[in-house]
DNA sequence: CTGAAAGCGCTAACAT
DNA sequence: ATGTTAGCGCTTTCAG
């Protein structure tokens, strides 16, 4: 049987009140009590319940996350740095892979609510999102995290999509490619990449082809689907921007079962810098998001709401990096020729 | 703020009672009441508290679980099948990346106890098990997940790793091999594999070098280091098992650096069948856990012992399944010569 | 079929 | 410096 609060008390011979104060380091105890009563608790292997505790003091200690799919590297190497952080701050992460379903995620949402946890942070895509404003009015803080929404107002921690785009197609501009596709996600992220990336060559002088611009969800087989359909043709991009790393791998899995040669024939760059990007042949040049600092920043923002609560909303914007990898390679008139 | 038992009790002219039956669908309650009940929470927007009633009722509908690092695919991808399943029972998981330190587990479990959460399923490594022994003596159930602990009297859901260290050696040995190396991860699982594996060998007649075998942590730079250390000399394996594909990657890479042809002048064959498996030039061949199924397995277990307090102590072992991919290759004259 | 009442383990005034 | 007491929101006998 676990032992309660009362065991404790009474085998120190003090109230239950003089526990908690020892336990949670409030009020004045005397250095003698405080040492008997910590004492005690050991011997009893007393543990306090976070239940018990939050039915009256209002915290969890738990945080639940929102994500389209932990299987996804890029999700998980994400989580991987939130519990990091909220751990180092003491409170542990409930996962929830929505599969960008919205059903799915408005029940996650409720039943994180109903588990009165102390923060979401929302990391996956709704079609709707307006289903997040019931939660927006609550008090539990809610944060968007690498992903923004103009039309919500929430707190969000973000790269700079808009700027990640560019930054990835001013690249290939500048290796002398003018026919450039892109696949994209759908959903915010995706919209912003691909307007900095247009925004780009407009600045380059160069046109685009709605037929090389992709929407498409973000699997693997996504990507591979996108880029088939523009690689068939005879002519085709000489670069292809993928708005995720998955997505980058599609692309060159299809590039390669076309038997066209990564970077010679074709130049692909890709967006998140996970683990894949590393352990492709050859290895993808790529925009970088600065998750360690974006989860930090995170939690950090979820803490000072425990304290302050009703901070303004602030919107936090990182810059990506790009990533040189083997993916990409300038125009040479060898791949002019075909 | 948020709507209570009490508010709807009183809105609906009943009693906190009758409101937690119609909640709960438990006692006998008219379908008259249940109607308005049900109506005037819906009105109320009332969403029962977990926390409240796992002060009372036990339940926090929440498991945890801990592995080493969700970065890892192989947890990744078993974390996203084990929240299916919880989630389709209703429950969540609150996820713990241990790094495979002792303390940082042992702290993880301490605090998922002190949440009450109604299981916990380990997947990660202990260097002295026995620090679990306490946890087994409560009432929460524990399950080792995908890992075999001979000396812990625990339930158990894993794989036959000694039967998929087997099936990698005979098959590396059917294509001809005789000077195989193998790069294992530190760790029961590990070491099964590797038992496996001389195993087969014996059977075959063939001997191996206690160089060739190693042991290391698991990541990708541990492949590589422990890859680059067997084939750097000029008698060197023909094919290496690296006992998961993390490890795998690694050697593939050491085998490249090294101006290695895989599976040309090298044979390698990987472990978990994970996302990384199949998007490695070539693909590699691997023994796939039947994560799907484990997890399944793991979670109904759980969800069992909740009715029937203790049940016996019980371990399932699945079989593994040898994938086929391109990175194994028969000897041939050709990869003999050189 | 419904309600009153006693906790679950803990926190936070308020007394002493 | 320490103890008393009133809840937190809900479940669960036990009466009615």
């Amino acid at each position: 049987m676990k032992s309660t609060i009362y065991d404790v008390a009474k085998a120190a011979g003090v109230s239950i009140a003089t526990v908690s104060k020892v336990v949670n380091q409030t009020g004045n105890i005397s250095e003698k009590t405080r040492k008997r009563v910590l004492r005690i608790m050991e011997e009893l292997q007393y543990q306090p319940s976070v239940v018990a505790s939050a039915l009256t003091g209002k915290k969890t200690s738990t945080f639940g996350l929102l994500l389209s799919n932990i299987a996804n590297p890029f999700f998980a190497e994400a989580a991987r740095f939130l519990e990091d952080e909220a751990r180092a701050a003491g409170y542990s992460i409930v996962m929830c892979s929505t599969d960008n379903e919205d059903e799915r995620s408005v029940n996650y949402l409720s039943l994180l609510q109903r588990k009165q946890v102390d923060g979401m942070i929302i990391a996956c895509h709704f079609t709707d999102w307006s289903l997040l404003h019931p939660y927006l009015a609550t008090e539990t803080p809610v944060i968007l995290f690498s992903k923004d929404v103009p039309s919500l107002n929430v707190h969000t921690v973000t790269v700079d999509d808009h700027q990640g785009g560019y930054q990835a197609i001013e690249y290939l501009i500048a290796k002398g490619h003018r026919q450039i596709g892109i696949v994209a996600e759908t959903g915010p992220s995706g919209e912003h990449r691909i307007r900095g990336g247009q925004q780009a060559m407009k600045e380059a002088g160069i046109s685009w082809r709605s037929e090389w611009i992709t929407n498409v969800q973000s699997s693997i087989q996504d990507g591979y689907n996108g880029a088939r359909h523009m690689l068939e043709h005879s002519e085709r991009p000489s670069a292809i921007f993928a708005c995720n790393d998955m997505l980058a791998v599609g692309v060159l899995q299809a590039a390669q079962d076309l038997g066209l040669q990564v970077p010679d024939d074709l130049s692909i760059i890709g967006f998140d810098d996970t683990l894949l990007s590393q352990i492709v042949q050859p290895r993808l040049t790529t925009i970088s998001q600065p998750i360690s600092d974006m989860a930090h920043h995170t939690i950090q923002l979820l803490l000072r709401h425990a304290n302050t609560p009703d901070i303004s909303k602030q919107k936090v914007i990182f810059q990506p990096k790009l990533m040189e990898g083997r993916s990409t390679q300038s125009v040479t008139p060898a791949s002019n020729m075909d």
